[in-house]
RNA sequence: GGGCCAAUAGCUCAGUUAGGUUGAGCGCUCGGCUGAUAACCGGGAGGUCCGCGGUUCAAAUCCGCGUUGGCCCA
């Protein structure tokens, strides 16, 4: 045997080398060779100093490859035994250290592709199409990705573990406004013209730089949170393949008649020159002019008054609205001499005659709307606006629904600008009027403004109306007003040239098609997204921007939107259609189909030459065909055919007008299809307030400072802990360290059973339940692990993350932390083999393979690390199956009876400590009075283990206890009046007595006293030495009362349980041999202790006992303890060899 | 301003589908255990079930009106 010592820093490793001869008995005779490494290494700054620990047996007895072989080796004294699977090389520490494991795990699936391998091993399985919604490129994850990301991944976890070949190709939403103001700023760009200037190409080239960059970041992100998904092939919404997927798409809409060309009233970021989304609109408090501006008939006196805040839209008033059911008044007033009549509702007459600072007015008439209806009425910036709507049917009343009676009952209408005015306007056939150009700057059709931007011409516009005898009264009003959520510039409604896609006309099927997705949770549907279906308008996809996927429209060069139909477009479906019939030689395969490259193509066919309409697409588009998009499709069709339509698709609530809404709108105007048949509807993430997170209150957590708190599984199980349908989440740090200590009492579990089984040559990966004998609490832990696969099962089937993993989480902490691995310790420490030691070594080992692969998709870093120690068959625990329910395991009735036995057991605790009795010292009898037959009989079936766990000598189970003692409590509301003066002396006599006594007459000053039934109440009590408590289901007494057995056994335990102290103190090995001296100041406790110092000397491993002066304590440890009242000294020191 | 959702112990959440004495975990506190030990177990305290009104023998639960917060839309 040789010895090598090598000194590594802080660390020294001592090397055992020797070789032991083997037989072996199927081969004859062999020889092993082996390595026992024990590494001894110095914790600097660590008050316990030195400390051994095993490692890295692996090399260990190479050919000693049986369990018997390899004890035989082990008690050679030269080697261990190979038992452990080592495949990540690294010792099990105490302390569950997720950086640890993370870095650890991480290292072993780069260096065994075992996300490579987990996709190959289900490569036959029957498909599972999962989307990714794609995030957007515009900056890191943040917790709420982060939370998406982690859910999508477990569900994609779980669903390969549950047979599947599950897509996963990540996605990237990377058109769009929000990049381009992006690289504006960067640019220091403030206009479309600036980007004109600078180039089209270079620019897009810019934004494209762009979006690339921040898609590699977040890859990373998200691949810091071990998401496997395909990082290696996300798809992009910019490549070539998914750009054709939406022309596609649009083209079947086309070819179902559902595009369309046409005005509508849009929200304009003047800035941006384009419309802009309603969801991009941002709301803030802005102050703009409030103006009551009269409009003056044409046929009668008078005139009618109308309040606005938007001046600049006078100029566009096409029509005057009135609600046809309100009542109007004609009002004639006068101010400085001057008399004016005005028509306003009746409601509204007091408040509008104040605002004008008349001095006094009289109702003259009231009249409905409806009369109203159809009066002439002159522009009141006729003058300054020459060309201002005078075509038929313009300046007069119409009703209108969005009439409200609050400030005049009368509304300026502009159906060039106002969104309502606009459809009414439409509806009323009225020609729409719009002197406004995409830059907010009036055109020569608004006369005198002309070249002025609209809100700065609101001051002229008032001064006209004032001078024109027009204004009745101008004041400033706060309120909400839109802008732009790139650039903060308030919007303005104008009527525009856009592209549609004419939803309105297939709401029915969108319907229809919506009922064919199962949502998580349902109300989500039912509720909020059929409200929003049935209420949204038609869709316009056009964005007169640069970065984004081109409309595929091409419209005959030179004519006018009003010169053409639907039937003189062309619609081009895809790259290789375009390449055909384009006039230039394009390769299909080569382009690209980003401007300004595709602008420069035209279409000739007949004597017509066809140009692309300039616009692109809303970006919202682009996701809406991701379901096709991930899959290539048109270009490939076989994956298409395979998976579509998805099904499942995973996202926070905000997309239910988003993504939910678009795919389902698109794939309706494409295909008449959902394109997902389940939606997972999670939840916000917010503040320990429940408030957003945002940068102006200074609230935002970060998921990469929650996985330097606490880890990356932690930060995941916390997440997924939550309710995953709907609900926001409050985050909280505490709640989070709260999620690594529970994974911290798995670890614990984890590694108890380690050093036994691997003292012992036992493989857990090897177990079997039919080796060894079951106790009671083997086979109920077995039961309810089936239990709770049944229940993870059905919560997963619902995807119903969060409840699979709690009730997983609870099973770990509650029912094998707490009760089994405290049932079975003693079985552990069994020196010998024994059929019961390998009955709990396979029940543990089967309960961690399945908890660790249930785990799997929640902590896939920590499942890994301890099935890689447990088992390590396969390169990762992801690539196995879920573990499925075994009937012939299941025993509802022990569990039933169990839980019984828990209640008792607490209950019994209970007691104990109201008898101050601690447990390590034996009761002599529980006795439990049961309510009912089940809980009798469950106590009866598990009397054995109860016994065990409360430290009893003796169970009674009854219905009745008849040693309850009832105890006379003196009724003195009764007592006072009838014995007067006695009656203290009668209440004393009789408090505190038990009933017989009392029925038996007490006496009071020699005379036997009969007291009646009203004058004494009795309550039940145990009799002395007996503690009761109650539990659902009964009551449970204790006899605490000692005896001269129960006393040795006590403090024999005590002693023994304080020179474990001392041995650890000393940090003495566990199998080192220690000498003892014990000394009691009490003559009696003494002799019980000399009556049980082989027991004590057996469980301390005390070679023997001396006395306290020969303790040395350089190397030993002598203290002063006190055991029930008694000083006891008690010194240890080792034995040395 | 409108639609949808939420509010229960100091904190995080069950319980609301079908009205019948509000529960758990964490934290606090007192105790126990001690070859999982920087772990673990038990007892206890702690509640205007957001507020007001209604239906009902009975409301955390159903209805109405508010408050606060979230998402979406104006």
């Amino acid at each position: 045997m040789a010895v090598a010592r090598e000194s590594l820093g802080d660390r020294e490793e001592v090397l055992l080398v020797g070789a032991a001869a083997v037989e072996d008995e199927q081969a004859g005779v062999g020889v092993a060779f082996g390595v026992a490494v024990d590494v001894f290494e110095r914790n600097v700054g660590h008050t316990r100093g030195w400390r051994a620990r095993r490692l890295n047996v692996s090399l260990v007895a190479r050919g000693a490859s049986t369990p018997a072989r390899q004890r035989d080796c082990r008690t050679t004294g030269l080697i261990s035994a190979p038992t452990l699977r080592r495949r990540m090389d690294e010792e099990v520490p105490d302390q569950y250290d997720p950086q640890a494991v993370e870095d650890t795990v991480s290292a072993y699936w780069d260096d065994h592709d075992a996300y490579e391998r987990t996709k190959e091993a289900h490569a036959d399985d029957p498909p599972f199409f999962f989307v990714d919604g794609p995030p957007y490129t515009s900056g890191q994850m943040h917790l709420g990705t982060a939370w998406n990301k982690t859910l999508k991944d477990s569900v994609i976890r779980r669903k390969r573990m549950e047979g599947h070949q599950v897509t996963d190709r990540p996605g990237y939403d990377m058109h769009g406004l929000p990049i381009e103001t992006k690289v504006e700023q960067e640019l220091g760009f403030d206009s479309k013209q600036e980007i004109e200037e600078y180039g089209m190409e270079k620019f897009i080239e810019e934004c494209k730089r762009f979006a690339v960059e921040n898609r590699e970041n977040m890859d990373e992100d998200f691949q810091s949170i071990g998401v496997w998904m395909d990082w290696e092939d996300p798809y992009q919404t910019i490549s070539p393949e998914y750009m054709e997927a939406a022309w596609w798409a649009f083209s079947e809409a086309h070819g179902n008649g559902l595009v369309e060309q046409g005005k509508r009233s849009i929200t304009q970021c003047p800035r941006c020159e384009t419309a802009i989304a309603k969801n991009e609109v941002e709301y803030h408090q802005v102050e703009d002019p409030s103006i009551y501006v009269q409009f003056p008939l044409a046929d009668r006196e008078g005139s009618l008054v109308a309040w606005t805040t938007t001046p600049w839209t006078v100029p566009a008033n096409t029509f005057v609205a009135v609600d046809e059911a309100a009542t109007y008044a004609k009002v004639r007033a006068r101010k400085g001499g001057e008399e004016d009549v005005l028509y306003v509702a009746t409601d509204c007459v007091e408040s509008v005659l104040e605002k004008g600072r008349y001095e006094e007015y009289e109702i003259e008439e009231e009249l409905s709307g409806e009369e109203l209806i159809g009066w002439q009425y002159d522009h009141p910036l006729a003058e300054e606006v020459p060309d201002h709507p005078a075509f038929d049917g313009a300046g007069e009343v119409y009703h209108a629904d969005y009439v409200e009676t609050d400030r005049t009952g009368l509304v300026h209408s502009a159906p060039g600008h106002g969104q309502e005015d606009f459809e009414r306007g439409e509806e009323l056939g009225l020609e729409i009027f719009c002197p406004v150009g995409s830059d907010g700057v009036y055109d020569e059709r608004a006369g005198e403004y002309a070249g002025q931007f609209v809100r700065d011409a609101n001051d002229d516009i008032i001064d006209d109306l004032r001078e024109n005898g027009y204004l009745l009264a101008h004041e400033s009003y706060t309120h909400d007003y839109g802008q732009c959520w790139r650039c903060d510039t308030d919007i303005i409604f104008l009527a525009t040239e856009q592209w549609f896609i004419t939803v309105t006309d297939v709401k029915e099927d969108l319907l229809e098609n919506m009922e064919e997705s199962e949502w998580h949770p349902p109300e989500a549907r039912d509720n909020r997204f059929r409200n929003f279906i049935e209420d949204s308008p038609d869709w316009n996809v056009s964005r007169q921007r640069y970065w984004g996927i081109p409309i595929p429209i091409w419209t005959p060069e030179d004519s006018t939107a009003e010169e053409t139909t639907e039937d003189d477009w062309i619609v081009v479906g895809t790259r290789e259609e375009l390449a055909e019939r384009a006039d230039q030689d394009v390769d299909a395969g080569e382009l690209d189909l980003h401007r300004p490259t595709v602008d420069d193509l035209t279409i000739t066919e007949g004597e017509t030459t066809y140009t692309r309409v300039p616009d692109v697409f809303d970006v919202w588009l682009d996701s809406s065909v991701a379901s096709w998009g991930t899959l290539d499709y048109p270009g490939e069709t076989e994956a298409h055919d395979e998976f579509w339509p998805a099904d499942v698709i995973v996202e926070a609530h905000d997309q239910t007008r988003g993504w939910f809404w678009s795919q389902l709108g698109m794939g309706t105007a494409a295909v008449d299809q959902i394109p997902y048949d389940e939606v997972v509807m999670h939840g916000f993430a917010l503040d320990s307030d429940g408030r957003k997170m945002s940068k102006s209150l200074g609230n935002i957590v970060t998921p990469h400072e929650a996985i330097e708190e606490v880890g990356r599984d932690p930060l995941r199980a916390y997440l997924l802990s939550h309710d995953q349908h709907g609900a926001d989440l409050r985050f909280e740090w505490e709640g989070l360290r709260e999620m690594q200590s529970t994974l911290n009492i798995l670890w614990n579990v984890f590694r108890f059973p380690l050093p036994y089984m691997e003292l012992d040559g036992y493989d857990p990966g090897e177990a079997d339940l039919t080796d060894g004998e079951l106790s009671v609490v083997d086979e109920w832990v077995l039961s309810r692990l089936q239990t709770v696969k049944q229940e993870t099962e059905d919560a997963w089937d619902e995807y119903a993350v969060h409840d699979a993993l709690n009730v997983l989480l609870d099973f770990v902490t509650e029912d094998v932390s707490r009760f089994y691995v405290k049932a079975i310790r003693e079985r552990m420490w069994e020196e010998s083999d024994s059929a019961s030691k390998r009955g709990a070594y396979a029940t543990l080992a089967t309960v961690m393979d399945e908890v660790v692969r249930l785990l799997a998709p929640y902590t896939p870093y920590l499942a890994d690390r301890m099935y890689q120690t447990l088992d390590g068959e396969a390169d990762t625990v992801h690539m196995l199956e879920a573990p499925t329910p075994d009937d012939d395991l299941h025993d509802p009735e022990l569990e039933r009876n169990m839980a019984v036995l828990r209640e008792v057991e607490e209950a019994a605790a209970n007691a104990r400590q109201q008898g101050g009795r601690k447990l390590r010292w034996p009761v002599q009898e529980v006795v439990i009075e049961a309510d009912d037959e089940a809980v009798a009989d469950a106590m009866r079936d598990l009397e054995a283990l109860f016994l065990e766990r409360v430290n009893a000598q003796s169970l009674t189970v009854t219905d009745d206890y008849e040693e309850l003692v009832e105890i006379a409590d003196p009724q003195m509301s009764v007592i006072g009046p009838e014995f007067g003066g006695d009656a203290q002396d009668v209440m004393a006599a009789v408090r505190g007595e038990p009933r017989e006594a009392v029925e038996a007459g007490v006496e009071v000053d020699g005379e036997t006293v009969e007291l009646t039934d009203e004058m004494v109440a009795y309550e039940t009590e145990p009799p002395e030495h007996v503690s009761g408590a109650e539990f659902e289901g009964g009551s449970v007494y204790v006899n605490t009362e000692l005896t001269e057995e129960i006393e040795r056994e006590g403090y024999a335990r005590d002693l023994i349980r304080r020179v474990q102290e001392t041995r650890k103190r000393l940090e003495l090995d566990v199998e080192e041999e220690i000498r003892v001296a014990v000394e009691i100041d009490d003559e009696r406790v003494a002799g019980f202790f000399d009556d049980r110092r082989d027991l004590v000397a057996d469980e301390v491993r005390a070679a023997e006992f001396v006395d306290v002066e020969e303790i040395d304590e350089e190397h030993g440890l002598v203290e002063e303890w006190e055991i029930e009242g008694v000083a006891v000294t008690i010194g240890v020191e080792p034995v040395d060899d």
